[in-house]
DNA sequence: AATGTCGTTGCAAATAGTGAAACGATCATG
DNA sequence: CATGATCGTTTCACTATTTGCAACGACATT
């Protein structure tokens, strides 16, 4: 592994677990040296990605981060776009709605409106959601280019649940199933009694550049909720595509 | 320069400017050769840290980074604490208000609520703002360590208009008068034509970390504003060191 | 006191990063 | 249509940066 590569696996350590993090703990979970984690560190302070209590010598995340996160919102404003479409979402159907974006490993949870319901689904923001386990995934690579989608159905697909969807055929076929539709189904893949229905949002070429998702306990799903909200679902994702790119992206053949 | 300092370098060049950059532009930029730079991308790129257009091979900021900002308000959730209180010290003064935390080079703004009027401040978030010639920078100074302090009064104070101040014993003046009134104000330090009025907000150890200013055109600032505007941004600070930390951080003596 | 763990620093060994050059591809320009 | 410039990419020998071990004092626990 490269110098950034261990650099960014430290950033990403800093990210989960704990607010503050002590060296020695760092070094272990990442599983490099004490004196070259400590200077990856000063290195990666000196540029303001983490900072250091002085007194508990313990190492967060520093505000050079969010100021990155912050330009980049600047010069492509998906939160800004998006997030006003999936308030409506919410409103509309009352259940916690989340929006994704797709990056190398997986659809980062980027925004999440928790339904008001005692009983609702909830999603952390900044979770990796896998793509053949979920809805959003689902729906990401039934609009994807084909390279992406193969090499999801060629690599392993880890069972997060006994629902989860274990086999590459089976895969292909809801795949199919929402690229026909415009909007897919989960069913318990991700978390145990949790059904969602998700539509990709496509950027100006066409391709999917993350998804919408609708997200319900089962017991509350009644026949022809799913399609109810699969539609609602479909029409967000194009208002945001609408918003970003101005008029809707012509549709990919795949 | 080490290499994590070369590709967060590179980061930060693609934070700047157009919204996406060519490869050579970026090596030109940084002053780096093309095939370091290249190398550096490919890494940052498989982290998720960078994007590359597939066919006009631009690169831009990646989702990894909007990941690692939400873990990051996930663990110190500094915006969903602040940003209410900033909104209702907007509505309460209908001029712009802008919140910045600090980080390495200066105060970093963070959220902005502009005024309605159309003559209003305007401030770019992401930015990172001058400790010496803003009034959020000289607040942050009143309240923060005392090597902080000295490095900021040492080092050379950049004039960003003919009224920045220039030499280190006004600013340490400047600095004195806001510890003993618990606000400061600015007077076109940065920006020609604005005046602001800034308070510190105070970590769990009563040292600042960060800043809330109302920033007004000069023209239309009465006699009076200044204090009315100083209480208000004063007590909006203590307002968000409490939902922060609980209790109102004691004072720290200098 | 003794033992364990912590953060920090120095050093020689080795790995990883470096820049120049050459490549084909692409895009203006004449 | 040919030319020249610029682009992104790859290779390779060289160098410098990074690395891990070991030792250190500080601290906390036993």
């Amino acid at each position: 592994m490269g110098t950034v590569g261990k650099a960014v696996s430290l950033l990403e350590k800093l990210g989960r677990g704990a607010p503050e993090a002590a060296l020695a703990d760092l070094a272990r979970r990442a599983g490099f040296d004490k004196a070259t984690t400590r200077r990856l560190l000063v290195s990666l302070i000196e540029h303001g990605l983490v900072e250091q209590d002085e007194t508990t010598r313990l190492y967060r995340l520093g505000a050079g981060i969010a100021r990155l996160a912050l330009l980049r919102e600047a010069q492509f404003p998906f939160l800004r776009m998006a997030v006003p479409v999936v308030e409506q979402l919410a409103a509309e159907t009352g259940e916690t709605v989340h929006l994704s974006e797709y990056s190398k490993r997986g659809l980062i949870s980027v925004h999440v409106v928790e339904s008001a319901k005692a009983n609702r689904v909830s999603v952390q923001l900044g979770e990796v959601l896998p793509l053949h386990a979920t809805a959003s995934g689902i729906a990401f690579l039934a609009f994807t280019e084909e390279h992406v989608r193969a090499g999801v159905l060629a690599g392993p697909l880890p069972a997060f649940t006994p629902h989860t969807i274990g086999d590459a055929e089976t895969l292909a076929e809801h795949i199919a199933a929402a690229r026909a539709r415009g909007h897919s189904t989960g069913s318990q893949g991700y978390e145990e009694g949790v059904l969602s229905v998700a539509a990709p949002i496509l950027g100006a070429d066409g391709l999917a550049i993350g998804a919408i998702a609708v997200a319900a306990p089962r017991v509350r799903i009644q026949k022809g909720d799913i399609e109810r909200h699969g539609a609602s679902v479909a029409a967000a994702a194009r208002g945001i595509s609408e918003r970003l790119f101005g008029r809707l992206p012509g549709r990919k053949q795949a």
